[in-house]
DNA sequence: ACAAAAGTGTTTCCTATACACCCATGC
DNA sequence: GCATGGGTGTATAGGAAACACTTTTGT
């Protein structure tokens, strides 16, 4: 997805626009990847692109995308050939949310505000493609006390019911002051 | 130090020109950081710049740029306020060149290609802007096994003298290709 | 003689990893 | 009763960090 920025706007504000242009969506996590400038990029004319990765939450915008946008997801184990350069803007964009994911709390922009460990785990493992130990992943998460556990208890996904947890954005920013290093 | 892209070249040639027109300097290390947009961030006219960082090996360019073309060398510690938003450029630049010295062998394009462990140790002190302990930083570089150790001694700097090293390029690459990671 | 840098190993601590069983519930 | 996912702790290995003395030689 893309488009021209305006003269009077910012990158930032044009990847917004079109984002939201095209989906709907608004302020959710958005970052710059990488100018892109080869002078053969675009053969219709010359063109430099700066794209944006995003993180949109499945849950939260997937029927307003596939109704309301017909956008549609693809698996990043299995999506199309892209034109132009842009397949390698989504090379670039997972290397970076994987480098993002390992050192900022940003894999949480991802999930429902209430989410189980289950979840947050299998979204790691879907950002770095690599399976995960539950015992070694709970107790890392743990161990990082930035978490509120809820007394909430979520039964959609399975029998026994799992507790919810609520990322405490507070008690990281203040662990962030205090010279927290998130590392994941 | 800045210029303006031709239609005819990307944004990497742009840089590698501009360089190359300011300081004579060619075939160095450069990397793009990121696209600076602000509407006002240029006060005669809208620009949006797209600044790169480049590594240059004060040693073997000192003369070229002092004498020929009238650039100097300012320590991090004590750089002037700068035109704009470039003071964040370099902000940037450091954050950016210590993620990469720390993940790919980047440093060595600012050593002589004989160096001794003093001297590296000393660049990744100042790239770090920490102090490494000598044994513990010589026991880390000789487990990554990239470095040749020569028979030459250099002794400008001691009275004893001490090796020299070259980085084994043809093994780091080999290394590479079989999985190995560089971390440092 | 002394100043200045080179060179050299071991111990300790901490983090990362590997790993298996019982629990609660819906069906 | 059984299938499904939830929840829990420990032992081990590997890497990071701390740490001090001797050697060489120019002055």
């Amino acid at each position: 997805m893309g488009g021209f920025m305006k003269k009077d706007e910012t990158l930032d504000e044009a990847a917004i626009r079109v984002l939201h242009n095209l989906t709907g969506i608004r302020n959710i996590y958005m970052e710059q990847l990488y100018a892109f400038s080869n002078t053969e990029r675009d053969p219709v004319e010359r063109t430099i692109s700066v794209p944006y990765y995003a993180l949109i939450n499945i849950q939260e915008h997937n029927e307003e995308l596939n109704e309301e946008h017909s956008a549609q997801w693809f698996s990043l184990k299995d999506f199309p050939r892209l034109i132009f350069d842009h397949n390698e803007m989504v090379g670039r964009a997972i290397r970076r949310l994987r480098y993002r994911a390992s050192i900022m709390p940003i894999g949480f922009e991802l999930l429902p505000e209430k989410f189980t460990m289950r979840q947050l785990r299998k979204l790691y493992e879907a950002i770095m493609d690599q399976s995960l130990d539950k015992r070694n992943f709970i107790n890392k998460v743990n161990s990082l006390d930035i978490l509120m556990k809820l007394e909430e208890k979520e039964t959609e996904g399975s029998k026994k019911g799992s507790y919810l947890y609520r990322f405490d954005k507070d008690k990281y920013d203040s662990k962030i002051v205090e010279g927290f290093q998130f590392k994941i």
